[in-house]
DNA sequence: TGCCTGCGAAGTGCATGCACTTTTATAAAT
DNA sequence: ATTTATAAAAGTGCATGCACTTCGCAGGCA
């Protein structure tokens, strides 16, 4: 159902004391988790996975307690762990959520950002003009990333950050579809814009209701392209 | 150095099946390193925790995972476990992102909030006036905790709510150190008032940067006591 | 004396085995 | 035919063993 057999039998000692297997797993896992290859409910075997990184289970369950602490599994005691399954409203409060924290993100931004910063964020945004069109979607979703992870570390707070960007990587596979809506990219690029002139103006108020608008925004779309995949595949 | 052995032999068929035993182990491991019974730095060893609480190794590594998830203790591959210190700088970031959740949180409420649970809230705050005195520190510090808890509640966010009483949790060992400063309570309670104020008036900017302001507060009475107490024993 | 080197203890990380629980398949009874 | 009882299969959760890594310390060398 999702990716291949990794079962790769590379010479057993260098898979000894490799000190990353479980991290390995973690990363592999939650990818395709995010990625949607797991659909929601889909139980994962603490045996099967081992069988697919050929490990024992023992890390397996440790991995699984990383993906239970990122929220992308769920546990039932004696009963394993299953891939979680966002429901439309717990979906809308996450992204709820997330408009929040940009928004102090941006906040800080306007306040505390150094003169040279701002000019740079300013200038990320505008070579953002090139990757409009349609056909430059890839293009588009990689310089929002970079974007939106400029306006974070402009925050200067780091806790903040960290919390972001744990509700951004929650997210990623619902904002990851946004582009496919038509003019999207063009709606976005707008939105940046406001946020960047709020903050370039020093405006704190302006540029968090800027960027809680911005997410939102990003949030309706994303609620359109659930409720169009519930209801192609009940 | 931190509580005593629970190494109950109790018959080994009712431990087994348990089911809570990591669980077990995760919480009174998270409330001795929050109270400071732990000196940051301090190694865990997995088979020390292990005979402390009658488990062998496995289980306590899993604890340690769900330990180090919630930022409470960090891990070096291969070298264990040690329980995490969080400098002066980090602690300020911490309160910092709590200000910004809980002014959110105090948005929501003031946006959204029923008014059956504004004047409930109100009527919460009034009668904290019982234990303003300082004799009555404890009451007053519990109802703290109930008040905070009804204005996470009252966003009617889930994952805000969730975010916010995560960061709480990793606080509460600086938080509440706080009524130990002379007049603070008093102070606590104003500062509540005036968002308790801005809720009920529904106004969302007033009631977000009184919380914005409360929390701020907090943080600068706690920053003090860290001070006082690296003063102490360096 | 100061620096490297090798040995040993301590401790981590993973594999495996086993007891127990849940689930599924099968058989009996109404 | 449907429901209930039962047994086997599948799978979780913990204990234990062992290879490997790290760290401390004594002895060799300059």
């Amino acid at each position: 159902m999702a990716a291949g057999n990794e079962a790769n039998p590379r010479s057993r000692s260098t898979a000894v004391r490799e000190g990353t297997s479980v991290d390995d797993m973690v990363t592999r896992l939650s990818q395709e988790i995010v990625a949607g290859d797991w659909p929601p409910g889909t139980r994962l075997t603490a045996a099967g996975i081992a069988q697919r990184f050929a490990v024992s289970r023992t890390p397996v369950r440790e991995a699984f307690g990383h993906l239970f602490a990122m929220g992308l599994v769920e546990r039932r005691p004696n009963r394993g762990v299953v891939t979680a399954s966002i429901d439309e409203q717990e979906l809308f409060a996450m992204f709820e959520a997330m408009a929040e924290l940009e928004a102090a993100c941006a906040r800080f931004c306007a306040l505390r950002m150094p003169l040279a910063e701002r000019r740079a964020l300013q200038a990320l945004h505008e070579s953002a003009r090139a990757w409009l069109d349609e056909s430059h979607r890839a293009q588009y979703s990689a310089f929002n990333d970079r974007f939106h992870s400029a306006l974070y570390e402009g925050s200067r707070s780091d806790h903040l950050i960290e919390l972001t960007r744990a509700t951004r990587a929650r997210l990623q596979p619902f904002r990851h579809t946004q582009f496919a809506i038509e003019r999207r990219t063009l709606h976005s690029f707008d939105e940046h814009a406001a946020i960047v002139a709020a903050v370039v103006a020093g405006d704190a108020a302006a540029a968090a209701e800027a960027a809680r608008a911005h997410v939102l925004s990003v949030a309706r779309s994303a609620r359109c392209y659930v409720e169009a995949r519930s209801e192609s595949a009940p």
